[in-house]
RNA sequence: UGGGGUGUCGCCAAGCGGUAAGGCACGGGACUUUGACUCCCGCAUGCGUAGGUUCAAAUCCUGCCACCCCAGCCA
């Protein structure tokens, strides 16, 4: 990513110093750790789901962190469990970290691809006596690993001689016993507090199909002991990773030192990030779209990076929210008002105006004769002048916001309403005379007349006219389905305050109005553009939906309303 | 109860012994052909808490308290 092509923040692109970059500061200094080598960083996701916007954190953390200090970010699939990945998440997987502006430079790795070596350093690892063949049960493991306060009672394994491991290791490889007949386990402490120092399984036996290696193995190393490696095997120096591995660091660093690793990387922990009103584990994301409650992973209310494409979100959007949010080790829950901040700060920049009406209804200007039409430049950013105008078709009816009238005015209240002039943008100042309503008392026309000195909506008379609308001229009208999102979740946190998230669904996140009005320069426009609906918010075509004869945009986000009644 | 972490404004977050940055949110005002944007102003005598060291402590020491993570052949 190019520094200076961030036109929100030309020279701030980079992510900020934090605690990680002291750290690192400190192991490139004279003497330091790594004194006079380059920063290697990696991002290691497992390819079993869609990438979500707590996973931007780490590309944007792994990947800045190499830009800051003009090192290196591998991509690689940590792909050690068969049983729950798929090559479908891949592609996906790539799109998603190419699309935040990130680029691995051809270093795109699997950890599959170390399988041989891991096995060579396992086998290494039992003839130096630090690891065995056990043949406790799962359930037996469990039950031998002790308590809190009680430590582990050994296997009746854990002393066998060293060939008789390593024949059995070379056999459970060779398939010869059934999954879960027996394991490779470390020989490290069973008096540990650390759970993970209690002989922790390196390797199991899974028969299941790799999406890469297919059935060449028929056991697999566990994350603990396969991290390492990788990371040591393509020359990391900061593994970079989220504060529940805090706790593996010393199994990290054993695995290290054990295998005489051809390198020493250091792992860094950093807190995950949290938003609310949302949730931000797969397994929690996948009983959203497996039981049907949002359209898929890519569905506009999801916090996957798919949705947020298709919602709106800008990568710079993405890449400004968490490089503000800054990184530290406290738990922390950031508010979805301050993303939503970062999208409109984008957007009032870069995004056109353009007129659109969510709700219409009719706005007849009687003393305008029926059979005139005009055309009037409008600005298409008023925050980039020399983006220039468009012209706008104008007539006699035309479709405005339903609650930009009201007959009897809400005190503070200085839209239309009978007797009050308002202006229609870049049009006439009107006043209105009046309305008419349908059989249920809804107002569906309203009535006024116009000014005609007041041409482009200027005051030649300087008298001052406190509101302007937005509006749709009828005759060239075109018909839209407009989309708007509020949160997932109408609780803060449904993370904690139930199990069952599904109770805490927001009934009312997705609005769709079928029949919205728009200006006729929207036609066959396409994602990702982004547009202002003036004085709405902000919207984007719906990149699975909307057709060019059949628009559907989604609203990324709304303009901030300061309006309430007095 | 064992181990590993963390506690600075409603939400993030600087601070690294010299007397509490910044952003979001919120409140007030100016400007406005978007009730937007922009611009002003306000917003922690206080840094989990109790002591201690020091001329000086959010920063150092000690003791408490709270919260998070860990007993998968998941990552």
């Amino acid at each position: 990513m190019n520094s200076n092509n961030d036109p929100i923040n030309p020279t701030t692109d980079d992510v900020s110093a934090n605690f990680i970059h002291d750290l690192i500061d400190e192991d490139l200094a004279p003497g330091g750790r790594f004194a006079g080598k380059t920063v290697h960083t990696r991002f290691p996701p497992e390819p079993n789901g869609y990438l979500h916007i707590g996973h931007a954190k780490a590309i944007v953390i792994d990947f800045g962190t190499a830009e800051k200090y003009n090192g290196l970010c591998n991509l690689r699939m940590d792909d050690t469990n068969p049983s729950t990945e798929d090559v479908e998440y891949v592609e996906a997987i790539q799109n998603d970290i190419r699309w935040l502006g990130y680029d691995w430079g051809g270093r795109f790795y699997y950890a599959s691809d170390y399988f041989p070596q891991m096995f060579d350093f396992a086998c290494r690892l039992i003839e130096k006596g630090l690891a065995y063949v056990c043949e406790l049960t799962p359930s037996q493991i469990r039950a031998t690993r002790g308590t809190l306060t009680t430590p582990a009672t050994p296997s009746p394994y854990r002393d066998r001689p060293a060939s008789e491991s390593l024949d059995l290791f070379r056999r459970m490889r060779a398939g010869e016993f059934p999954d879960e007949a027996m394991t490779l386990r470390a020989k490290i402490d069973l008096n540990s507090g650390n759970f993970n120092m209690r002989d922790p399984v390196l390797y199991r036996i899974l028969r299941a199909h790799h999406h890469r290696t297919g059935d060449d193995w028929c056991i697999y190393p566990m994350y603990d002991f396969a991290h390492p490696i990788e990371d040591a095997l393509e020359d990391i120096t900061h593994s970079l990773c989220s504060l529940e591995f805090e706790d593996h660091r010393p199994l990290y660093d054993w695995v290290i030192e054990h295998i005489d690793a051809p390198a020493k990387p250091r792992q860094i922990e950093f807190a995950r990030l949290n938003i609310n009103h949302t949730v931000m584990s797969k397994r929690k994301l996948r009983i959203l779209v497996e039981g049907g409650h949002v359209s898929g992973w890519d569905d506009p209310r999801m916090p996957t990076l798919s949705g947020l494409r298709r919602r709106g979100y800008t990568p710079a959007s993405i890449r400004n929210f968490i490089e503000r949010i800054g990184v530290s080790k406290v738990n922390s829950m950031v508010d979805y008002a301050f993303l939503e901040h970062c999208l409109r700060e984008d957007l009032n920049q870069n995004a056109r105006r353009v007129m659109a009406v969510l709700r219409p209804i009719k706005l007849i200007i009687d003393n305008y004769p029926a059979d005139r039409n005009e055309k009037f430049p409008v600005e298409n950013n008023p925050e980039r002048p020399e983006d220039g105008v468009r012209e706008v078709s104008f007539s006699r009816e035309l479709w405005i916001e339903a609650d930009d009238f009201m007959e009897t005015p809400a005190k503070g209240y200085f839209r239309l309403f009978p007797g009050n002039e308002v202006r229609l943008k870049s049009a006439y100042i009107v006043r209105c005379t009046g309305c008419k309503k349908d059989a249920d008392g809804q107002v569906r026309v309203v009535h006024a007349e116009y000014d005609p000195a007041t041409r482009g909506g200027s005051t030649p008379d300087g008298r001052r006219i406190r509101g302007t609308i937005h509006w749709v001229d009828a005759a060239t009208a075109q018909t839209a389905e407009i989309r708007l999102y509020d949160n997932l979740f109408s609780v803060e946190d449904p993370d904690t305050a139930d199990q069952e998230i599904i109770n805490h669904l927001n009934p009312d996140s997705l609005e769709v109005l079928p029949d919205c009005k728009i200006e006729a320069s929207l036609q066959g426009c396409r994602p990702p553009e982004a547009f202002q609906f003036l004085r709405l918010g902000y919207f984007c075509p719906d990149n699975v939906d909307s057709r060019p004869d059949a628009l559907v945009f989604n609203r990324s986000v709304s303009l901030k309303d300061s309006w309430r009644p007095k």
